[in-house]
RNA sequence: GCGGGUGUAACUCAAUUGGUAGAGUGUCAGCCUUCCAAGCUGAAUGUUGCGGGUUCGAGUCCCGUCGCCCGCUCCA
């Protein structure tokens, strides 16, 4: 229950203080949509930046990439996503309780192997094969249920709605005369396949020799059945992947040493590590494309939730596209002189996702010295990693007047080439700390009356609250300093 | 999509058995103030999610719709 309500306290900070919206508000929202304000579009850019340094800057053999949005139909029939990416799902009308239909089925069939009806069971099990093309695939299930009379498994009824589709993929026409399903196009579900798709031109452009990866970030969208729990799941979302082209065999290696390396990176961005944890996925749950996959977890409020995935995805992809397309998708290896199609390690994280994690990870609620002698209050402070916080340093004149409003926003201004700096003067000096600590400035630089004849202002710092005396021509290495030594406080 | 709950100011919440919508916080302006949400004065903000209906009268009752929460389901 406390960390439910912790949840929404992180909701209601989020909309009261700017960081995410929900999409089209004064219409009453639109589900599962939503927008990031002024100071959430600084801190999707930074973790955007980190991964985008710690992919393609600090590897040569990483190479940057942006496709579109919008691709050929035929990608998606492919990468299997036309084919897999919906679900037949039936309802229980008396229980209520859902069930995927082709599942239902398989059940059905299993039983009857255990009561040693084979001859029947491979029947049905022809049935559940032919009833693909997707067109009737609905009518055949049903019918199938219907002629087995496959009751609930909870309820035992045999009561069911008919079988309908849920396609995950949005669509849309393509041309603007165009109409029928000769010119639909799916809007993409997953960024992977714009790099799949351009794997032989960055590989001709670039002199890169396997293993090499190509990183991506960009929005993908997916209509989901169920889409809750605020950023984590939305229809429209961000992606940044990379996928690591890698000789056959290498596959396993390569897979185990990126694992390593991302959830490294997530320590990076100051999550604690106690929050973050690997979770293999069992072999019979594996996607279609899988060999090996694990999930890097975050203990959200809501618990243990997927933020990154990382998989080895074989040569499905590319094995997938040399076939529909007839373009060969090999690589020729010049020093062991072989042709190969090669494997892929990708790694996939969710943008919203993550920055959902470093706010949550972030958001703390102290108890502080209060007004009055002996009270507390509560205090409510986003300890982000310095490297991420929207506004590096707040600049303020202790008071109002003019000759330290001067100071101060001069200090402001040759701040701002270098860091994201903000000058308020409004309300007390108190008030203005506890503004800038909601919204997880690290820094607050109060220049008071001795600033003028010393030349230093009073640095206070957000977690510890302390204050230290900084000359002014110093403040820009002490910074710098600072952003690069911060780690997180465990606990809590 | 189904079932249950719910929707009042930017935020957290009030509003008797249906009787003309308020408080705190926040925001803004001014005064005061030499370092952790201080004080004083003043100001702005709502077609009570939206659309219908019942009624002399609806935030309160009914229907529809949209959003949110919980469960089911799903999660490449």
């Amino acid at each position: 229950m406390a960390s439910k309500n912790r949840l929404d306290k992180i909701v209601s900070l989020s909309k009261a203080r700017g960081f995410i919206f929900q999409s089209s508000e004064i219409y009453g929202g639109l589900s599962a949509v939503y927008d990031y304000g002024p100071l959430g579009v600084e801190l999707k850019r930074k973790i955007n930046k980190a991964w985008w340094t710690a992919m393609t800057r600090k590897h040569d053999n990483i190479v940057g990439l942006d496709s579109a949005i919008l691709m050929h139909p035929k990608v998606w029939k492919a990468s299997g996503h036309v084919d897999s990416f919906s679900d037949p799902m039936i309802d229980d009308k008396q229980s209520k309780m859902r069930y995927r239909a082709d599942i239902l089925i398989e059940e059905h069939i299993s039983k009857l192997r255990e009561k040693g009806n084979e001859e029947h069971a491979d029947h049905i099990q022809s049935l559940l094969d032919s009833a693909g093309t997707r067109s009737s695939m609905n009518e055949d299930l049903y019918a199938i249920i219907m002629e087995e009379q496959i009751k609930s498994p909870d309820s035992g009824a045999f009561d069911w709605t008919d079988v309908r589709q849920f396609n995950l993929m949005f669509k849309t026409q393509f041309g603007a005369t165009a109409s029928g399903e000769e010119s639909e196009v799916y809007i993409r579900p997953e960024t992977a396949q714009g790099i799949f798709v351009n794997f032989t031109n960055a590989l001709n452009t670039t002199r890169q020799q396997v293993p090499f990866g190509i990183a991506q970030i960009g929005k993908a969208f997916r209509n989901e059945v169920v889409a809750r729990q605020f950023v984590f799941r939305m229809r429209e979302f961000e992606q940044m992947e990379m996928q690591y082209f890698v000789k056959p065999g290498t596959d396993s290696e390569q897979y185990q040493r990126w694992k390593e390396e991302r959830i490294a990176w997530h320590k990076s961005l100051g999550i604690r590590p106690s929050k973050l944890r690997f979770h293999d996925h069992p072999e019979d749950k594996l996607a279609h494309y899988a060999k090996e996959a694990v999930d890097i977890q975050y203990e959200f409020p809501i618990g243990w939730q997927e933020v990154e995935g990382i998989h080895n995805r074989t040569d499905f992809d590319l094995g997938a596209h040399q076939e529909h397309s007839g373009k060969k998708m090999e690589y020729f290896d010049p020093s062991s002189q072989e042709r190969y199609i090669p494997y892929v390690v990708e790694t996939s994280i969710g943008l919203d996702r993550c920055l959902l994690m470093v706010l949550c990870d972030a958001f703390q609620e102290e108890e502080v010295p209060g007004d009055k002698e002996g009270t507390t209050e509560t205090r409510t402070v986003l300890k982000l990693h310095p490297k991420l916080a929207p506004v590096t340093a707040g600049v303020f004149p202790l008071m109002k007047k003019p000759e330290l409003k001067e100071l101060a926003e001069k200090i402001k201004v040759d701040l701002s080439d270098e860091f994201d700096v903000q000058y308020d003067e409004k309300g007390s000096i108190g008030k203005r700390y506890r503004r800038q600590d909601e919204a997880g400035t690290p820094f607050c630089l109060t220049v008071d009356f001795d600033s003028l004849e010393d030349q230093k202002v009073t640095i206070r710092d957000r977690d510890t609250m302390k204050q230290e005396r900084v000359e002014i021509s110093k403040i820009d290495p002490y910074l710098r300093a600072k952003i690069k030594t911060w780690s997180p406080e465990e606990g809590q």
